[in-house]
DNA sequence: GCGACAG
DNA sequence: ATCTTGTCGC
């Protein structure tokens, strides 16, 4: 059944801050993803005056990181994007990707962060609670925290801290790159999260899911996004 | 009250 | 996130 059906996505700012205060309870930011032969990237697109969001999900096979299986969706969203609030806005569309989805991988990468978040509920957080599965975040900026510049080689960290916790870690994943920043996202450690990131990483900044997930989403909401009119209104 | 602020 | 060509640096 649909995971929508029992929680509720169209929620007045306040309430979805509530839901969100409650659902941090049900996240367990440590384990082990396992013996990891799938690792997904998930990702959503959309294009600027539109409220239509296209959802991706691409399953990787790993370690040698060939793309399984690819899946996506799209939603209406009246919801805007407010920091901390992003999956209320991207949620849905991506839990319909994967409800399209066949085979089932061990560990997934969101785009945004884990549980380096206000309420410790980010987009990983929040949709590794839902689905029950080990998650990851992978953000290309902070929401909360902060983390002194990584060395300038690949595979250097530094932890992300706030209040003297270390919620996340910035990854150098490509030499004198702006790093990307690491946090649990649910059902898995951050070393093995950090770990994961490196070794799905194919020379460029963002690890191969959440790279593929990109390109698929944006091939996707120009091939199939043919219903969402025009970008051609005169912005001004 | 003034900024900061995933995507 | 998106718009958008060229351009600077490794």
């Amino acid at each position: 059944m649909d995971i929508r059906e029992t929680h509720p996505f169209d929620l007045a700012p306040a309430e979805a801050i509530r839901l969100q205060e409650r659902l941090r309870k049900q996240v367990k930011p440590s384990g082990d993803a396992g013996e990891v032969s799938l690792v997904a990237g998930a990702d959503a697109s959309y294009a600027r005056g539109s409220d239509v969001i296209h959802a991706v999900v691409v399953v990787l096979r790993y370690p040698d990181l060939s793309v399984v299986e690819r899946a996506s969706a799209a939603t209406a969203t009246a919801f805007p994007y407010i920091p901390g609030l992003l999956t209320f806005r991207e949620g849905p569309a991506i839990i319909e990707a994967f409800q399209q989805l066949a085979s089932e991988p061990d560990v997934i990468f969101f785009d945004g962060q884990g549980i380096a978040h206000p309420r410790g509920l980010g987009i990983a957080s929040h949709m590794g609670v839902l689905f029950d599965r080990p998650a990851v975040g992978v953000a290309k900026s902070l929401l909360v925290g902060t983390a002194t510049e990584p060395g300038p080689g690949r595979g250097s960290t530094a932890p992300i801290l706030q209040d003297g916790e270390t919620i996340g870690m910035a990854v150098r994943t490509k030499e004198r790159v702006k790093p990307v920043y690491v946090s649990v996202g649910h059902r898995i450690d951050l070393s093995q999260a950090v770990d994961l990131v490196l070794a799905t990483g194919r020379g460029y900044r963002l690890p191969e899911p959440t790279r593929q997930a990109h390109l698929f989403a944006n091939t996707v909401r120009r091939e199939e996004g043919r219903d969402d009119r025009q970008t051609g209104l005169p912005a001004r």
